[in-house]
DNA sequence: ACCACCTGACGACACGTGTCGTCTCTATCA
DNA sequence: TGATAGAGACGACACGTGTCGTCAGGTGGT
């Protein structure tokens, strides 16, 4: 697996969930609602979008005389190995605290209660239902 | 709340999960475990458990002639704050990708299963018993 | 053709974090 | 009581990330 591990910032993140969810866009745009929301300046955001591009979080396409940026990949697979990296670097692998989040600081609405409800139910399911899957590695 | 959000880098994070569970440990035994595993150097250990320090999340006592550090906040809270940030700065607030990778990337034991399980029992029953949480005070 | 504007490319600088080396003390041990 | 070995304090340096300013190259009105 070439997977490069490239750190990614918190700046970076947000502008990566930004475009990730409109894309695609300009870096006008992104700059605009940056802007408007914390007062970065536009060459900010452009230095960061040429970064993210560079670590292969986005590619771009120019359309009608400007560039158009938009995910390399999807934004959940992103943000999975944003979480699976988390857990490992800052949680030392164990989803315990995150649990303890959810329970005691989160708090959900309905959507992700379910989302959470048939989590567990497929994870039961998969336990219960065969012993080793197939696809499944367990690398510990 | 005074809390000043300081951040806390990933060497910093591995040392500080090292102390909370083998606290009061002194910077020699964190410097023998670290340069087994990854072989940095001594002074490299002490630097990063200062910085802790300064930030507020160890302290330290003297013990027969060398110091000896602990985590000044239990680690289940460290990390619970870790965890909230990465949701807020990461993840914009949802917990879905969260979801995503319990459910496609992580390897969960009983344990962590039997977690979750009670997890989503136990929102469950808050919301559904009252939404209007009265009762629901978390006790820390 | 000319000027005002927008876009992108660069270069720069400050700070935080990772990683050490060196220096000074202080117990310790022959 | 010297010579040694740890321990801790500092200072340093490299790099990544955040944040811009400035410049050069297109584009569109007039």
């Amino acid at each position: 697996m070439g997977r490069d591990r490239e750190t990614i910032g918190r700046e970076e993140m947000q502008i990566l969930r930004y475009v990730a969810e409109h894309h695609p866009v300009s870096v006008r745009e992104v700059a605009d609602h940056v802007a408007a929301t914390s007062g970065k300046a536009r060459t900010t955001v452009l230095t960061v979008m040429e970064r993210l591009r560079e670590k292969g979080y986005l590619v771009r396409r120019k359309k009608g005389g400007v560039y158009r940026y938009h995910p390399k990949r999807s934004q959940a697979d992103v943000l999975r190995c944003l979480v699976a990296d988390f857990v490992v670097e800052a949680l030392g692998g164990s989803v315990s605290p995150f649990v303890a989040y959810l329970a005691e600081d989160a708090d959900l609405n309905e959507e992700q209660l379910r989302e959470l409800r048939e989590l567990v139910a497929g994870l039961e399911a998969r336990r219960g239902g065969r012993d080793n899957g197939t696809d499944d590695r367990e690398a510990r």
